[in-house]
DNA sequence: CTGAAAGCGCTTACAG
DNA sequence: CTGAAAGCGCTTACAG
């Protein structure tokens, strides 16, 4: 055992590893060439339709001998054989795939999207390709053709700015699709979201019921959908108290530069609470707090976004907007399916209403 | 807009639709047919055979005229032509795709690990299927069997326990395949795993050298290798000192309370110091440290794993190890198209060494 | 009740 | 330099 650099490799001799299998040859099955229907069709003395029939469990429907029927399955199972699934899509023209495409898996929202569909998918007989497009229109676009090209039945996106002439297109060649967590509105095509205007309006409006006199909001420069309509929810809650609206504005590149800034400017301009739109704004918020010694709940009000370990946490529990992500991702899938399954070509929108948790933070 | 339970459906009008499309089809290319090598063979007046040469850049190989490449490539290009990759994969025996199945996509940890592999597998022109074990043996075992009918070209597999048997058989078959996180001392197949002895050596043993008198470890009750690892580098270390061992065992189902009875167990033995080997086990005990009141690092001094944002904002920033999530995932990566390139049967096994990042939490 | 055959879209020897 | 043809493994009318 050598150390190179910071990690070593180990080569394992081979013969162990084939004198491990040759203990195994006369006991188990031996599948190193994939067996075929021809070959069951061989041994079995029949043709391949017949086998293909007994195999999808049409035997009855074509009338095969009960006979024949268990000794085809039985051959089947003796020899190990799992059916070449893209032969079948090949033939059949559909692959029983879905395509989804997040932000960034890596993020535990999309995390925990991605394993809500795969669930879903999974119940209703379905696999999941996933991608991330980092919120490029460019990547988005070449994932989903990657997807397509592989000959998934239907898609699930998230789609990021500038995204619309990649799912316009995606519409006009009648692919199935669902869009998740943002939508266009000139865009007519299904979708599943957070009814993300009353989570916001429900949220600010907490924090002004609790007492705070100046609210502000910190959000993302985008113009996607879900973003413009927690500011249009923060600013309608803010405008029934008879109260300013506070909004500030950030890039997503550069970040942390970019929070700090639009942060400072919040803490100068006299604001006592702050609704942070976004998982990741409100914990960019967090490090600000402890940075700066902000008493919450007493100097800061703060309702945040989407919840986690690091709001429980916090030397004081966080509120948030919680999203009902398995209800958004179980609704797509559906919704998606249905379109494949009964060639349904209507457009169907679907807003899902998010709860607020209330803590500490927004309790003064 | 009417509410129906906690969501609404938004029917849009199907004419909206049709004529959203109808102002597109003069400009725009309409694929709604896939086309495929014999349309645009036709189109060129050539044979598919040259289509196929040209489209996959074998044109100079096979001596094929200037003039006619070229003219091929437009049209394709024209016609927006798309490889149908279930038909390229049935007809070469090689999908380009690779198979990963972890514990659970939706904990942080692995959803870096996918993030990064996708990444990975990307850079090399490889596309990843995911799929989530949840810790079972015969979960694992039907993911797996799927991603080979979907004719992957090699597997990625967080094993779980008792997965022996799933691995054993895809070793014997042949099917290119590595390890990632985990590993069995008993079976030849090639890895990639944290050098975990090491990690907890480390950990554990600054704990000692930060002068607590009696650190202990609360651990999974599970015999997979990382694990136990984990449990023999801590050993190593407090023997070293010649203290004794505080290994609390708990097993995963019903974790709260298992955790929650092994936690206090350990206060009351008077263990003044944890490494906690996962950073669920640290998560949970920084819960329990918060409602317990337990006063970090003087009380209780703490070493996690992973890290993320809350071992960032915990009211004492916590100290853990630091696994290389990127190193570890190329390294599969990169071992895995090898053995699959260049049908590199040796075995390899590669152990990286993580960091420690010491915060207050472990210095009294 | 069962079989022969076409064809999904591609690649790749083989022949010219 | 180019074409005709076989074949990957499956499904599905069609004919008997």
């Amino acid at each position: 055992m050598q150390n190179l650099l910071d990690y070593e490799i180990i080569l394992l001799p081979l013969c162990r590893y084939l004198h491990a299998n040759a203990s195994f040859m006369k006991t188990e099955m031996i599948t190193l060439k994939k067996v075929s229907l021809k070959d069951i069709a061989a041994k079995a003395g029949v043709s391949t339709a017949l086998v293909s029939f007994v195999l999808n469990g049409k035997g009855q429907e074509h009338r095969i001998g009960e006979e024949t029927a268990r000794h085809i399955l039985q051959i089947a199972k003796e020899m190990n054989y799992r059916p070449n699934l893209a032969a079948r899509g090949l033939r059949s023209g559909t692959t029983g795939t879905l395509g989804v495409v997040v932000s960034d898996i890596s993020n535990p929202f999309f995390a925990q999207i991605a394993r809500d569909i795969e669930d879903a998918a999974d119940k209703l007989g379905r696999t999941v390709f996933f991608g991330s497009s980092d919120e490029s229109a460019e990547k988005m676009k070449t994932l989903i053709s990657g997807l397509i090209n592989r000959g998934v039945d239907g898609l699930i996106v998230v789609p990021c700015e500038h995204s619309e002439d990649t799912i316009q297109e995606l519409c006009k060649n009648k692919i199935p699709l669902v869009l998740l967590d943002r939508n266009f509105n000139d865009i007519n095509v299904s979708y599943v979201v957070l009814d993300n205007f009353n989570a916001a309006y429900k949220a600010t409006r907490h924090l002004i019921d609790s007492g705070y006199k100046k609210v502000g909001i910190i959000a993302y420069d985008v113009k996607l959908n879900h973003m413009q309509d927690r500011i249009r929810g923060y600013k309608e809650a803010v405008a029934e108290a008879g109260m300013a609206a506070n909004v500030l504005v950030i890039k997503q590149k550069n970040f942390d530069k970019a929070f700090d800034k639009a942060m400072r400017k919040a803490m100068d301009d006299g604001v006592d609470a702050l609704f942070l739109p976004t998982v990741t704004i409100t914990i960019s918020c967090l490090h600000y707090i402890n940075d700066h010694n902000i008493e919450i709940p007493k100097q800061l009000g703060l309702v945040g976004f989407d919840g986690g370990d690091a709001f429980d946490l916090f030397s004081v529990p966080v509120s948030y907007v919680s999203q009902p992500v398995r209800h958004l991702s179980v609704k797509a899938v559906e919704i998606l399916i249905d379109m494949i399954v009964n060639k349904n070509a209507s457009v169907q929108g679907v807003r899902i209403v998010g709860s607020l948790i209330v803590r500490q933070s927004s309790l003064p």
